[in-house]
RNA sequence: CGGGGCAUAGCGCAGCCUGGUAGCGCGUCUGCUUUGGGAGCAGAAGGUCGCAGGUUCGAAUCCUGCUGUCCCGACCA
């Protein structure tokens, strides 16, 4: 590509809506443009990128035997009340109806289109296993989209689905899958995890996600020192404490606490340390009247484990303060299980604590000396707490370590969810009807792109990996105005490098080499050949990795330059 | 949905408090010089100050409403 003919858009000044380095740099370099909240414009700089990525994912899931197509992004209502989603969405569907008033989604995925393409086209298990993918635009309204491509309300997403006559072939695909992922990762070069993952409103038992790490990822993931456990924190499980409950040391007694309603507060006034608290929170259960959920004083509620209690309701629904002090009679910060009635769960950190400080249900106290048994009937233990760094691995091995990722792919076995609910089966060998077990497996086109540059850059702009890179290589005249050497040199080479494969950039722009050197590495370009009078005469060019310090000598040959380029 | 910013030239910003002919930097255009890290000099173009209403002789500036956009929050009592 000539520069001059690509209209390249750089900006030297960081534009004021970006907060993230990904987003400031795309706008910078010009890969993107804001058109509305959540909605950008690809330019033909972030086009090119796009379609690297693209390319690669298409690769992989050829490679497993995956088999393109392409749906509609406008999708009926009626596919998604017969799923049931239609409800269960909410705000998040963008719905618009047609000049006959026909009720619409724009797809934000396409769990129910593609069964029901299957339902029409299979009969039989002879027709089985198959699995279909596409690569297309989603929308999801977002409650907040932010961070430019990262939090996009319109993405581009790889989403495959897979049909099967039983579980043990849902999850071979599965695996092979995960194995096609692992690959899309590995040639894009990125430092990435795969998680064990809740599996939210698509539903489904079991499920994975692959995280690209950075510091400003918006997932935490709990991963074991020793590698043999890996969880979304959402998904994260902690282990019930081994030995024996320690016997009391006094009796229950109120203290008084006024203003006290914080944990921090609360330790502070007591002088004792935060662990040695349980915090009491009050949700609604699935009768009506309120669950109390009781945590250590320095832990904190997992919302996704809490909705799943039997009891409670999902989604998870805090009690309001008059619910409270109708139950407790005291107002939040005050509140504690002794002398109520209420269903009591608490978390698994508290099942061997005693003599815990708790809220007395009086507005401004606090118990010491808080025991089990003897102060409140043992209660139901599970596990309610989000997992810290440094906790056991639920595998018996190692402690945990919290990282922070990206989530750019996630992997579900969906069970007979869709196929049941929108009425698919193909008969069997024995010519019973069967309803498929289905797969499906998201991957964030639009938003590894902002993941890669999250991972890869430095002060002067990105440093792609080779593989999803603009260009691989960039072409920079000195004085080409006043050397037709340099001009001749820069042309042959271009035309060269081009035919011998390399997807090459000339900057032909005839500006200062400052502004050309400048632009070169703020769009990443992993390498830069220099054209100079001064190199000429010697039959050597200057040669420079994206990411290397120094420039070094390389030779003026087309063959040289491809092998380092192309690695050989 | 709740809270808080912000909205003035293509981009980044000042001016607003204390009303009186709209400014700076970058970028853009022309000319000359310059050419190994975002050049210099000279000249030029470019803005119904987000929209609507109000106050005033006069509004970018004060008041009201609306819209857009960004950030924080929407579970720990």
């Amino acid at each position: 590509m000539r520069l001059s003919a690509f209209a390249l858009a750089t900006t030297k000044e960081t534009p004021a809506d970006a907060e993230i380095v990904s987003h400031q740099l795309m706008l910078r370099a010009g890969m993107i443009r804001r058109l509305a909240a959540g909605l950008y414009s690809w330019s033909p700089l972030g086009m090119r990128v796009l379609r690297k990525v693209e390319n690669i994912v298409r690769a992989e899931m050829d490679a497993i035997g995956a088999l393109e197509m392409l749906m509609p992004a406008i999708q009926p209502a009626e596919l998604w009340r017969e799923s049931g989603r239609w409800d269960a969405m909410g705000p998040l569907m963008l719905r618009m109806t047609d000049r006959a008033e026909r009720e619409y989604c724009f797809g934000p995925t396409h769990e129910e289109v593609i069964t029901d393409y299957v339902k029409r086209d299979v009969r039989s298990y002879k027709q089985l296993p198959v699995t279909y993918y596409q690569i297309q635009t989603k929308f999801r309204d977002e409650i907040r989209p932010r961070f430019g491509l990262m939090r996009a309300r319109e993405f581009i997403m790889k989403d495959a689905y897979s049909f099967h006559m039983d579980a043990a072939d849902l999850d071979r695909e599965y695996r092979n899958m995960r194995g096609a992922y692992h690959a899309i990762l590995d040639r894009m070069g990125l430092d990435y995890r795969v998680v064990a993952a809740d599996s939210g409103d698509i539903g489904g038992a079991k499920s994975e996600e692959f995280h690209v790490l950075a510091l400003s990822g918006e997932d935490e993931l709990a991963v074991s020192t020793d590698g043999a456990y890996a969880a979304n924190i959402e998904a994260a499980k902690t282990v019930r404490p081994e030995g024996e409950r320690a016997a009391p040391t006094g009796e229950l007694k109120k203290i008084e606490t006024p203003g006290v309603t914080t944990i921090a507060g609360l330790a502070e006034h007591m002088g004792v340390p935060e662990s040695a608290t349980a915090k009491s929170i009050v949700v609604m259960g699935e009768s009506g009247d309120p669950v109390l959920l009781m945590l250590r004083g320095d832990h904190s509620l997992n919302e996704i484990k809490a909705q799943d209690l039997e009891g409670v309701v999902s989604p998870l629904t805090m009690a309001d303060e008059a619910t409270i002090r109708t139950h407790f009679g005291a107002g939040p910060g005050s509140i504690g299980p002794v002398n109520t009635n209420v269903t009591v769960i608490a978390d698994y950190a508290l099942a061997n604590a005693s003599d815990m400080v708790v809220g007395a249900n009086y507005d401004g106290a606090h118990f010491t000396h808080f025991n089990w048994g003897r102060d409140h009937p043992e209660p139901q233990f599970a596990d309610l707490r989000n997992v810290n760094a440094g906790d056991a691995s639920p595998t018996g091995t190692g402690t945990l370590e919290i990282l922070r990722g990206i989530e750019v792919g996630h992997v579900f076995q969906l069970g007979d969810k869709y196929s049941r609910a929108l009425d698919l089966s193909v008969l069997d060998e024995s010519g019973n009807a069967v309803v498929p077990e289905m797969g499906c497996y998201g991957f964030g086109v639009s938003r590894i792109v902002a993941a890669a540059i999250e991972q890869c850059h430095d002060d002067a702009g990105i440093c792609w990996p080779q593989a999803i890179a603009p260009f691989d290589l960039v072409i920079i005249p000195i004085k080409a105005d006043k050397s037709a050497a340099v001009r001749e040199a820069c042309e042959t080479l271009y035309t060269e490098l081009k035919a011998a494969g390399v997807d090459v950039a000339y900057d032909d722009r005839g500006l200062r080499p400052g502004p050309m050197f400048a632009d070169a590495e703020l769009i990443g370009v992993p390498h830069r050949i220099v054209v100079s009078d001064r190199g000429l005469e010697s039959g050597k060019l200057e040669y420079k990795g994206r990411r290397d310090e120094q420039s070094s000598e390389i030779d003026h040959d087309v063959a040289a330059i491809k092998a380092v380029v192309l690695g050989g």
